[in-house]
DNA sequence: ATGACGGATCTAATCCGA
């Protein structure tokens, strides 16, 4: 089964870019951050002609925004509002696999604003406390066999980022951060899926700016996007790929799709 | 600052991304 997430930065706008992509690559899940959608105008029967029978989504006007899109069924949906900033950064579905019930997690945790500082910045304080959510949450669900993506907007490695040293006080790679993240690691042994088949030492990003003149050229990227797997689903995990390519085509995301191949069928 | 683009919105200037 070949899950895909994307910060795809506006659904409506890409419908085209999300169409080549499904036609190339033919995904069976993806999911989506960043939709920019209220849930009344939701795309449903554009996306529904790609291919996909079962669609989940929580829209908000304007920003944030996540879906499931998906063609196996997807039960047991959730929407949670982490830490109640009214924001549609959250949504879980249950995938029913030959190894069993299979959580699948879709997060669009806060960028943080610009100061890494809590008592100055409420956005990166946001952050901080979301992915400590994020760790309290699933400390109690060892047993459970469980998948958690999306864009994380940390870059957790030295070779996540073009420039480990000139990126430490840039928020998404700040220690705090990190450390956040690497606690949220550590509770059930989250298996870092691209990492596995793509050693520390090798650069590996799935986001570049728009603003700099070539990032792509330069491949002044950083990893922001991440798809975990409890240590349950070790032997299911495939395959890894990061499309590059699609941040070189016409009116891109600023983030690429990411998949990770599971054996599930 | 690497650095000044790109998306959505009460279509103009503002919020937000990271």
């Amino acid at each position: 089964m070949k899950i895909v997430s994307w910060n795809i930065n506006s659904l409506r706008l890409r419908l085209p870019l999300l169409k080549k992509f499904v036609a190339e690559n033919a995904p069976d899940v993806i999911c989506l951050q960043e939709i920019k959608v209220q849930d009344a105008d939701f795309p449903l029967l554009e996306v529904k002609a790609l291919g996909f029978d079962f669609v989940e989504f929580s829209g908000e006007k304007s920003y944030n925004g996540v879906a499931i899109l998906s063609k196996f069924p997807l039960t047991k949906i959730e929407k949670i509002d982490i830490e109640n900033y009214g924001h549609k950064r959250h949504i879980c579905a249950t995938l029913q696999t030959k190894v069993g019930e299979v959580a699948l997690h879709n997060f669009y945790v806060p960028a943080g604003g610009d100061i890494p500082d809590v008592l100055l910045n409420d956005k990166f304080d946001h952050k901080l406390k979301f992915v400590d959510w994020m760790t309290e949450h699933f400390a109690p669900q060892k047993d459970k066999k469980i998948i958690i993506l999306g864009d994380m907007n940390i870059a957790p490695l030295e070779h996540d980022v073009w420039s480990h040293k000139q990126l430490l006080k840039i928020v998404s790679h700040t220690p705090i951060e990190v450390e956040k993240m690497a606690r949220l690691q550590k509770t059930l042994d989250w298996i870092d899926t691209h990492r596995v088949f793509v050693d520390e030492k090798e650069k590996l990003y799935s986001w570049w700016s728009y603003r700099a003149k070539d990032p792509l050229g330069a491949n002044k990227g950083r990893r922001l996007d991440h798809i975990w797997a409890t240590p349950n689903l070790k032997n299911q995990i495939k395959s890894m790929k990061i499309y590059k390519n699609f941040r070189s085509e016409i009116q891109p995301s600023d983030h690429v799709p990411i998949e990770t191949v599971f054996d599930f069928l």
